[in-house]
DNA sequence: GCGATGGGTTCCCTCAGGGAACTCGGGTAG
DNA sequence: CTACCCGAGTTCCCTGAGGGAACCCATCGC
């Protein structure tokens, strides 16, 4: 549908969702980085269109964000792996499934749980600062411009920011 | 497109996607979250169709994610504004935006800083582990079945689950 | 009365997604 | 040697969602 190219927009949220914002890429990468790796099994998985399944696998590789390799010579058999690009998005599939728990979930409860191996509890992702460590929040945060958002033709800025809110109008 | 409906399947990611897997829809809470709340300046700001941003906000005020209300009477005017469900979608948003900065930012660094009101300190957000505070990875975390996750006809668990990786073939 | 907002709705057109069939190379059973 | 299956895509047609731009309607400010 002619999308409109978000990828020159000068905010990353915007260059984040012209990749992963689309309803198949996120599930793709869940399945990815949780073991489901070949083409077929993605199709079967998913219940996607192969043809727009291969669509979307070839524009992640393209990205950098998986790589195909083949792991079997005879007959040969090919796969997807997250590359460390890739497997960075899994925040983000935290975040969006900590969401669906919240508000999704059945009376049964969320159909996952997240196991952390390292401290052996199941968990839930929380987004802290870096710095202090605290829970960030919409309200407890601001945008402000950083050094690569300047304005110029052709380049919106992160959306109106804070600052700027009623200047612009 | 007749998209798939994943709404029901059994997955939070998938129930979160059907709503937020469209590349607009990331950018509108976005833009509602840092202030950016009435149609015309989404509509400028965005860029997007207002056929299409008419059709997202009334998508997203059906679902409880943002709400339409007045906000001056003479004359009537009325904006967006998120509720709980929608403020809690910031940590998604956060997470997507530090991917894109990560993987995207031009030399000139990032378009936009988060500044942490609560430390003061500009800063970049962490999913760590509710439990013990570490960061989450796709490494040393696995997904189990968790109450909610029973297969049945026309249900899907959340992609094949690493135990089951190789058993289902 | 007249134009300017703000907040949408309508119309047409194009192209991306769904679905299903087809391809192609390499096993493998008989 | 032939027949059949599998994984991994590719091709074809059809529908309907997105883009673009025009249109609508109520309410100001003048």
């Amino acid at each position: 549908m002619t999308r409109t190219p978000l990828a020159d927009v000068a905010c990353s949220i915007a260059r984040a969702t012209d990749l992963f914002g689309d309803a198949w890429t996120a599930l793709i990468m869940r399945d990815v980085l949780t073991g489901v790796t070949r083409f077929d099994d993605l199709a079967h998985d998913l219940g996607i269109s192969r043809k727009v399944l291969a669509a979307r696998l070839s524009r992640l590789v393209e990205e950098g964000v998986l790589v195909r390799e083949r792991y079997q010579d005879r007959p040969p058999r090919e796969h997807y792996q997250a590359t460390e690009k890739g497997r960075e998005l899994y925040p983000v599939l935290l975040a969006l499934m900590h969401w669906g728990d919240r508000w999704y979930a059945g009376e049964a409860g969320p159909p996952a749980r997240v196991h952390h191996l390292d401290c052996g509890h199941d968990t839930t992702p929380v987004t802290v600062c870096a710095h202090c460590g605290n829970p960030l929040t919409s309200e407890n945060t601001t945008q402000l411009p950083g050094p690569g958002g300047r304005v110029g033709p052709g380049t919106r800025v992160l959306g109106p920011l804070i600052a700027s809110r009623s200047a612009d109008r």
